[in-house]
DNA sequence: TTGAAAGCGTTACCAG
DNA sequence: CTGGTAACGCTTTCAA
């Protein structure tokens, strides 16, 4: 009835054309590029033969319409500088091999975890890895009803969700063990504003105070916009006070290089402002800059996360909570106070 | 015919769904989601109540199959510590208020751009960006005939696709003019291995052997894998060597953080050592770095980038190519030879 | 082992 | 202005 040859327009190939070329029926290519049972070999061949000289190559939407979109996405709010690209490979290695793709949607300031989240549910992931720091743990369980989800950095342990997480109470005492080791006394705390309910941030500045007042000391948390320029002005504000600090403990590597700049602006050394952060991003361990911070080991917590993902995908409904013990890199940007 | 109203399987809201609550059709709701022509104020009130109630998100991989997917695709080699990360910057941006999603796929030293195009591609997205620095024009050609594509980062002028580029000759030239003008003679420059034909490192090389050349100078060119560790080993190669460089010009900043470390590790100042930078990564200005190095204005990269991807999504044709001047930071790195 | 046909959720085109 | 209906490309029964 409509146009039965004209010219060629070079519209993509569909299975459809993949059947008629190889003269067989549209269900046996579908096997065929599936795996799937129930091909005999001959048909395997001819099927194959079509779908390469006419490079066809099935098309995603479809495919989800009735089943799986083969693709992971990773939500994360910041992209570079971060533990992020740790995580980013992390999952990426575990994943080489399996016919899942990874995307990231970073919210950079932009977007918030929620929209982002509901993105991906939109375009039917088959599973999803956030951070999602800022986000009430029920409004991901209501997410994770659809769509499998594991989520980083939370020490709460959900039922709809499995979460990986680093153990931050842990990485605070040994920060203390250092910094009081070396003989500081007036340590402060600068961490990130405003401290979100579910951000590991905030395990970490607990534990500073309890750690503080276990040794008689008194606790002294700054809070700051999370970024290197925030730190820097909050360690202007601290080192113009009364009583300022020798050493800051701060709540990550960005804020901590920032309070690096800031003292060598002002040419102080580490036995003036002794400096430790946190996530030992690799810039950390540079040696113009050589942080002593806390490694979180951001790529096994991506591989984790993978795992847990393909179990979740792969049926598992009870909830896993993987927690990882961190390790102190000490480096020159700590020494005994003057 | 088949159950009725079984308890409530909470299954994912459907048009039908909204249409059959808000007792319109599906055409209608369609229209109202998509503020398309032709639906009166009544109709659109109970349907928007409908759509609340239920809490219907409409799937995107039902709209690509008729249309648009609303997505997209970023391919980067890499993530974290370079220029791209101020390309997505500027592209995130530049989508803002868009109903575009960016997504982002890095290869990570495991996905060739050609897969990660490819699967781009088979997810319908309605645009591209790509670096794709290790493709062939040809390849990226054939998949821009189905997909809108801007790609970064190439000097050639392609018919099928947009470029975005920074003037590579021009940075160069930047370089040398303050290396010279600092009375330097023996300059080498460090660039990655292999020089993939496409990419801008290139014409920065080819810039430095030409501008050597005219001053009466004999050029020097060392390659080493793209990273801060290749760049670490051959500074002790070169340092090593019988006539020594008195400044290094390294094809991109990773590269010259490894410069930079190499040289730490043996005492070496920037008046024994000079180095410049091509990117202007962020901590490429921090005060205990404070690398000389070329901007190239990532952010305003990928800003036009996304114009003119969306240009093209609405349907232009003819190609454009942007060509930005990039500027100098003179930083504490570089310095007048001994 | 193979093929035919019924959906999946949306958009676009027509009649009313 | 509104509602029915035919696609879109694929997977998945179900018969042959």
């Amino acid at each position: 009835m409509t146009q039965e040859r004209t010219a060629l327009p070079p519209r993509r190939p569909t299975m459809t054309d993949v059947a008629n070329a190889a003269g067989v029926s549209k269900g046996a290519v579908s096997k065929v590029i599936r795996d799937a049972y129930g091909v005999s070999p001959a048909m395997r061949a001819r099927v194959e033969k079509a779908i390469a000289q006419l490079g066809y190559r099935p098309r995603v939407a479809a495919r989800v319409m009735r089943g799986q979109s083969f693709t992971i996405g990773l939500e994360t709010p910041h992209l570079g500088q971060e533990l992020q690209t740790l995580v980013v490979e992390g999952a990426a290695e575990q994943l080489a091999g399996s016919p899942y793709q990874l995307v990231i949607v970073p919210g950079l300031g932009r977007l918030s975890a929620t929209e982002i989240l509901e993105s991906l549910v939109d375009r039917q992931v088959d599973g999803i890895i956030a951070i999602a720091s800022d986000m009430p743990t029920e409004a991901i369980e209501t997410l994770a009803q659809h769509t499998p989800m594991v989520v980083l950095g939370r020490h709460s342990r959900p039922q709809a969700f499995d979460t990986v997480v680093s153990d931050d109470a842990a990485g605070a005492d040994l920060v203390m063990d250092h910094l009081l080791g070396l003989g500081h006394t007036r340590i402060t705390h600068l961490t990130i504003d405003p401290p979100t309910a579910e951000a590991p941030h905030v395990f970490r500045r607990d534990r500073y105070v309890e750690r503080m007042r276990a040794a008689g000391l008194r606790p002294v948390v700054e809070y700051a916009p999370s970024t290197e320029r925030g730190a820097v002005a909050a360690t202007s504000r601290l080192l113009g006070s009364d009583d300022p600090p020798t050493a800051i403990f701060a709540g990550h590597d960005a804020m901590a290089l920032g309070v690096l700049r800031a003292a060598a602006d002002l040419g102080l050394g580490a036995s003036d402002l002794s400096v430790v952060g946190y996530d030992n991003i690799e810039l950390a361990g540079h040696p113009l800059v050589s942080l002593t911070t806390v490694d979180h080991r951001g790529t096994d917590v991506g591989r984790v996360a993978i795992s847990l993902l393909l179990e979740r995908i792969n049926g598992r409904t009870e909830a896993k909570h993987e927690c990882f013990s961190p390790a102190l890199r000490v480096r020159r940007s700590t020494a005994a106070p003057r």
